[in-house]
DNA sequence: GGTGGTTGCGTAAACGCTTACGCAGCCTGA
DNA sequence: TCAGGCTGCGTAAGCGTTTACGCAACCACC
């Protein structure tokens, strides 16, 4: 476990290279292997870096380079949610992708809303980042977006909807929900599901446009719809106690997130309305927690990995090509059957074999 | 939402400086408060920097100040349970704490522990931080915690245990478990249970003592005692399928974390063991899952906010006052009764009234 | 009205790195 | 043999801050 020279001791380019009697400058070409340099010396350097426990300052780098090699993800989703696996997940796959590059992530976990923003905003102006990635909801934040894309900092929304014209300097990675959506109705017009019903969260969410085509492909009515306070389990919760009440219940039920799905689950259960027997349950986003479930979720997957690798991807563009064009590309969501979808009215269901 | 000057220009205190016809000192002078500096001409400068929207460049702080106004988190567990909601909650609990001392956190969620180890390694000796919070397992990481002390940056450890004597510049922050199980088991002892299970992750895990000892002062017995493979639901889940073939059940489990009860909370009800009626369980860490298990699980709480705040001061003191000598706080955990603790075979039991 | 102290500010030297530029020394070909 | 080009390296001027130091201007006091 033990480095050479792991002691506190750090020492400047200027020490270190008086140490090999080179400059400082062969030093610094030796470490990124860009201009002229004899192969020798540079491994010679590099053996020495290892050595001598040479590591080069990040500020003085980024000072000297105009570049931070950090970047911030911006989220616009409430924070405290579950330990909002969500971020966390989607957090993974874009540091996951910077890795190669060598830039690092930069994430704010605490606040409300507006301090968060704040916070983006001054890693922005005080140079601290180079990019940044936002999960975006166009059709929802357009001012906030409006704002920060007037940093004028390169910048890639991951977004459902795409608005045009972009700002300038703004990608987008499209996280496009049809597929997940259309595979889930169909499967579940296969399982002889006639009426489903869907509970969102919020009310100009695109999600429930993208469904009803869906559900119109597959000749199915999306019936009742019905719409929560926000996205948490409880809200699920909530929401699922009312609709009981107040409706017939259809024989499967879409949930914007498997957060809500949660909470909608509890409220199927403590009632008495067994899953997947009497109700079908299909969640959204495919968290860890979804496969925790009792039944496990039949939920969309989100390629958080792919989505991260787009970001970087166009980020690491705009970075290093600012001439070209910004890009933007589409991300498909898959549906993923589990056990709390079942064939519609089949009461003697024991053991539904994994598809 | 429109703030002054949000073009994408940023200035650099030599041009702010010349517009206002002051020198650069004065200028860092006005921002820092610091040294001699009329009121007058300090208001006026806050207003322009404002106004021109003026931001210093963080790196080019850091370097003149040697001071990178960041510190890193590092955590000995996996990473890639249900979104690691405990590192999430004291990721929370330490950056809420940053925040007035002006300090980022960074924080690495990808890779095994060997590569966020290096990691943490390369932000150290590149001085991008100033100072690192370890959640450390001194009985179990003992070397890796050795070499990371070795590196001679201001550390603090969160542990369960607190070997001596410590390297040096490192504090601890010591979470003090006995309150918290020894609550439990008094709780559970008033409800009637004699026989308590416990199912724990690691072996060498100091909790196992702790519980036994509060067991012998409440003159209860802890059996079976039984180890899961790892600390995910799945690990939980695996456990107590195994436990319930080969062990009559005790009355009441403890779980060493509330995501092994999650999974040992399903295995017991696919099993038809209802809880609580059949049994009490009892979980750890008070993640945000706890509330939602069906049922609300009893649990014991950890103060992810005090933690994060002994941390960030202990660090803090570090930084400042490096001659003074390192001091080492406790926090304690309590018990949180919800609905996954009954009394004793009591089969009747509807809907108990939440303590 | 000179002395000594204070106040408010500017000058310039760091901080640790990158990189444009320049200069030997070498190779090549006429 | 020498021009011209290339190679490998050093010199030094940045990058945008902070801060030690110095210097006027002012005040108060004898």
């Amino acid at each position: 476990m033990a480095t050479p020279q792991s002691n506190g001791k750090r020492l400047t380019i200027r020490e270190f290279a008086q140490a090999l009697g080179v400059s400082t400058a062969t030093v610094s070409r030796a470490i990124h292997g860009r201009g002229r340099i004899s192969p020798e010396t540079r491994a010679r350097i590099l053996a020495q870096m290892e050595q001598l426990g040479y590591t080069p300052n990040l500020h003085a780098q980024s000072l000297a380079r105009k570049r931070s090699m950090a970047v911030a993800l911006e989220y616009l989703g409430a924070v405290e949610v579950l330990s909002d696996s969500f971020l966390v997940e989607l957090a993974r796959g874009v540091q996951k992708n910077l890795v190669p590059h060598r830039y690092r992530l930069l994430l704010n976990l605490t606040g409300d809303l507006k301090y968060r923003r704040s916070v983006v905003r001054q890693w922005i102006r005080a140079q601290v980042v180079d990019g940044i990635v936002v999960v975006a909801n166009p059709c929802v934040d357009a001012e906030w977006l409006r704002a920060l894309a007037a940093e004028g900092i390169p910048t890639v929304w991951i977004a459902y909807d795409v608005p045009s014209p972009l700002p300038e300097r703004v990608a987008v990675v499209q996280l496009d929900l049809s597929p997940g959506w259309n595979e889930a109705i169909a499967y579940l017009r296969q399982l002889g599901h006639q009426r489903i019903g869907y509970l969102g969260a919020l009310r100009d969410d695109p999600a429930l446009e993208i469904i009803q085509n869906a559900a119109a492909t597959h000749r199915v009515q999306i019936e009742p719809v019905w719409f929560a306070q926000g996205e948490t389990p409880e809200d699920g919760y909530q929401a699922m106690l009312q609709l009981l009440r107040t409706h017939p219940l259809p024989t499967a039920l879409l949930v914007r997130t498997d957060l809500m799905a949660f909470g909608a689950l509890q409220a199927l259960q403590q009632n008495g309305v067994a899953v997947p027997e009497a109700i079908s349950l299909v969640g959204h986003d495919d968290l860890p927690i979804a496969q925790w479930m009792n039944p496990p979720l039949s939920t969309i997957q989100i390629d958080y990995t792919l989505l991260g690798h787009h970001a970087v991807e166009l980020l690491m563009r705009m970075l290093n090509h600012p001439e070209q064009p910004v890009a933007s590309v589409r991300v498909a969501t898959r549906f993923i059957a589990r056990r709390s979808t079942a064939p519609v009215h089949n009461h003697s269901v024991k053991e539904v074999k994994n598809p």
